[in-house]
DNA sequence: GGATACATACTCGGATAGCTAATGTCCGAGTGTGTCAGG
DNA sequence: CCTGACACACTCGGACATTAGCTATCCGAGTATGTATCC
């Protein structure tokens, strides 16, 4: 089981969005220079934001991504589930419908206890994921590194014209 | 991020052990017959469970496996370690360390907010898992299905000389 | 000088290869059982 | 009848194909910008 690198891409690009004039939207190449990741493959993650109303896409010349929403109303979870979709980890099979004394018109996703109990620990997952937005973890970074916020929107003003 | 199948079938083979006389083993082939599961890929999962100490395993005839400790002291958390690994879903690449104003002694890995973040999820998910015990989910079973400890038994002894 | 039409360059968006890891299958090493011969 | 050795069949264990999903890349559609031309 393991989550996409994605995800870490997105997480840190967003964040690094919340330290950019609002107003603009910048470019996914510009966005891949900060980590020197492959533009076209952090494209497709964009674009999964975008089409979860994390970001918003604008095209042609001066255009690229920002984000759609306040930093408060975006969670962990909310770009986890873009880049990962909504599916759960585990995904109950139904393998009780295949032994014996099985009710073929019972659906065990719901009913079996072993799902039950993975689906709890996911929902426990989820709600940590949940709890963190993106302006919380924003103002801890602010917190520990005061620094970051003007280091990250020089480097992206910077050959600005 | 998908979790391996191979965790449905380990959890459900390892309730069901819990109702078989515990003395003498059970082979895999007799198991995965009980779900209609292929038996060299069980054997694979099995095998998993055995190095983690929560079966053991004896060759030969009337070989097989059984369950290595008490049901109490075997949990969902150990289960899904066993089969999907040990690392956590989220795996931080350290990103930090290829953006600006990176120190290369750093171990992001810790230091990063966003790997804290995730790292605190994966604790939340750990924590229930780690909570359910074989043993409880089978106390749960047998209180929603009085029969079902009865037929398992019977489905497995039923042909054995 | 101002407005308009146009060419241009830049951006996203989805369609297309490459690669790692999970899935599924197979055969060999080891071992307890049952049999058969001998005493 | 009892003992012992032996052949056998059954089991786990790991090595080997196959498939699905993640990773990476490329090219086309659309658009705002800047320019040149015309009024």
């Amino acid at each position: 089981m393991r989550m996409s690198e994605g995800v870490e891409w997105a997480v840190h690009t967003c964040l690094n969005m919340t330290w950019l004039p609002g107003g603009e939207a910048i470019s996914t190449a510009r966005l891949a220079a900060f980590y020197g990741l492959p533009a076209a493959y952090l494209n497709k993650q964009l674009q999964a934001l975008s089409r979860a109303g994390i970001l918003s896409s604008v095209s042609g010349p001066r255009g690229g991504f920002r984000l759609a929403r306040d930093p408060e109303s975006i969670t962990l979870l909310d770009v986890v589930v873009a880049i990962e979709g909504p599916d759960e980890a585990f995904r109950c099979e139904q393998l009780l419908q295949r032994g014996p004394g099985a009710d073929p018109a019972t659906d065990y996703r719901h009913s079996c206890l072993v799902s039950q109990s993975m689906r709890q620990a996911d929902l426990a997952w989820r709600r940590e994921l949940a709890a963190r937005t993106l302006a919380a973890l924003k103002a801890d970074v602010e917190r520990a590194h005061p620094d970051a916020p003007a280091l990250v929107a020089n480097r992206f003003l910077e050959g600005k014209r």
